[in-house]
DNA sequence: GATGAATGAGCATTCATTCAT
DNA sequence: CATGAATGAATGCTCATTCAT
């Protein structure tokens, strides 16, 4: 019983082991179809400890949706941090590619919650969150844009030129549709990524 | 039938107004969340009627899906009359896209119900009635293919090779990520699948 | 399909092909639990035709009970022919034991639906025709009362002294309570029975 | 528990009153016709709450069997600790049907729920509980038995022999065919139970 | 007489949510 | 914070019965 470290009992985690519960139950069975009741056998909490955690069944979707994509923006923005920008977008991409190898499940869901209608009416309480990255990442590259060195466009553009390939394949792996590893295809989408941003003088853009 | 004036839905279009409600439903609110109230109401059938036609909810899906089905198949069984394989072959890539444009709810119920959790198990029933194309489709070739008009390849590749381009695009289309008109590309996926099968003398092929 | 009597498609024995599929399911399955569903299958007939032979449920399992008691009362009325009391309420025993040999399911029946809840209501209807042999075997016994070779005692109290031990046997064996055959008993019911109204001059009574 | 005036019903009696409700309807109605807003409305407790003590109706069915069986097993086992055989087996034939004098509907439901369909496919659960007390009972006995003041017999007869009469009598005048009040047999049945399985040295046997 | 589609009240059961302890 | 009994609206489904043809 304490050997699944989501059915542990101290008080931080318990919060965790529904999360971790809701996330399985959601993925293997659909939200609509996973009850509460599921929810709280596999966590092992109570009934009334759940909804002490989360308003309600919806709430704890989202708030999956936001401890998931949290620890994903907190390993992207760890990126910013490289000291150059070529350095920095590979670096971006590597770590998102690797993010989503290493948690399917997680990865799983955010990419499928999203489009769900249950969460539908709460996305805008998500908008505020997401747009973090994107803005830091204008701000990161700013100084490049300036001299030169990345090409000027709107600045919610880089986001998608960066991450969107990459955001692309993952979700075809997450289907299931292509078969082998993700990191095989992480140097290829990397050098993409800042080719498509970089202000190049020589002739390697034509063959992209 | 059309004696009685206070009848306004004849025997005969008592189940198709249940499945055309049932279609509506599944298609905005999804199978799960579609209750049988929401179908009675719709389609202005009692609750008995409903289960007078269909054993139950499961199996009401899977009517539709068959009579969907069924009609898609017919319109595409059509086509196999044709004099040349030529001819057939592009016919049947104009009648399945010229289809999928003229029922897009009919069709996006087939696309996305066949990977529902809820026809999973009905699945296998499935089966049979959907091998029955690749099967007459492989027959009527069978001459093109002797007398070498046509190329030479594993029986259940034919189906696939001719309208495996279309489906797919068809299935973005549905999506909504494919803007524009679906038979604007007709000819150059009818085109695309006639070259794919058909065995050429000179060098044309190289450049698919 | 023809085979089995109680699907034969012939006008009159619609009705007896209801009444014979009744009465398995109601022996089966109980009266609640049997549905005009499973009736209407054994039986082969349609819904409309069973509710145009009977006038609901509960007057079916009516009429069934009035069938049977018919049939079983026909058998024991000839028996009130014979020309001496000896033989004739010999010969009603030797009729009750060995109609209920032959026909298990229908005594079956008429011995538990007079105890049950659905007929209850009905009951009232069926005092009536059941009165009848009791009243003509008085009748017939009372020229042997009169003339002092049957015993003077209530009315109503000759049947159960003649038919109550039978009756009593019946109902366990139709219980399986008893193994054997029900004709191995017939002469010591029957004899038994005799004795008891019998006005007899010698001692043989103070054995029984 | 009884600090809130508003709360008529504690916690531990609300399983209680369901199934004492549950007794009385399906003694007066029938299992079949009992239905669940029947028991809600008799016992005051929710649908929901019913749901939560109990599985499903049938579940229901057979807890309360197990809840009476219980009860007259533990008066029952309490008998075994008489210091003589004798003392113990009258003890038994007393308490037996001194339990079903004071409790007739609890009496009544176990003595017709056995043989009824609806827990025909649960009886297997209740073989194990009931074998308990034939199993104790020849526990208690084997000293006695051993000692030769009781006879030697197969195992599982003892039961039977000790408490077969006393249960067979309990079920006839549950059915309301034996006038008088039970206690009147009391000491009859008791006594013929220790002369059955007593070994007596003088002739007394042969006069049961 | 026969047919079977249609009806709709009724039932067992589910499940998100509340709340006293 | 945790517990789990309690709630009751909602849902899928059943079934006796009606009725147009």
């Amino acid at each position: 019983m304490a050997s699944t470290s989501y059915r542990n009992e101290s008080t931080a985690s318990r919060r965790q082991a529904i999360l971790q519960a809701a996330l399985q139950l959601f993925l293997s069975k659909g939200f609509t179809v996973t009850t509460m009741e599921d929810i709280r056998q596999l966590s092992g909490a109570s009934t009334g400890s759940i909804y002490h955690h989360f308003e309600n069944k919806e709430m704890l979707a989202l708030a999956l949706y936001q401890e998931i994509w949290s620890e994903l923006n907190a390993v992207l923005l760890q990126c910013l941090t490289e000291v150059t920008p070529h350095e920095g977008v590979k670096a971006l991409v590597y770590a998102y590619i690797d993010w989503f190898e290493q948690h399917p499940d997680s990865g799983q869901y955010i990419v499928q919650a999203i489009n769900s209608e249950y969460l539908g009416s709460r996305v805008e309480t998500l908008r505020q969150t997401m747009a973090i990255l994107p803005q830091k990442l204008f701000e990161w590259l700013t100084p490049a844009i300036e001299n030169g060195a990345v090409i000027h466009c709107p600045q919610h553009l880089y986001y998608s030129l960066i991450l969107g390939p990459a955001r692309e394949y993952v979700r075809s792996w997450l289907k299931g549709r292509i078969p082998g590893e993700l990191h095989e295809v992480r140097e290829v989408l990397a050098d993409a990524a800042w080719r498509v941003i970089a202000r190049e003088t020589d002739g390697k853009r034509g063959q992209a």
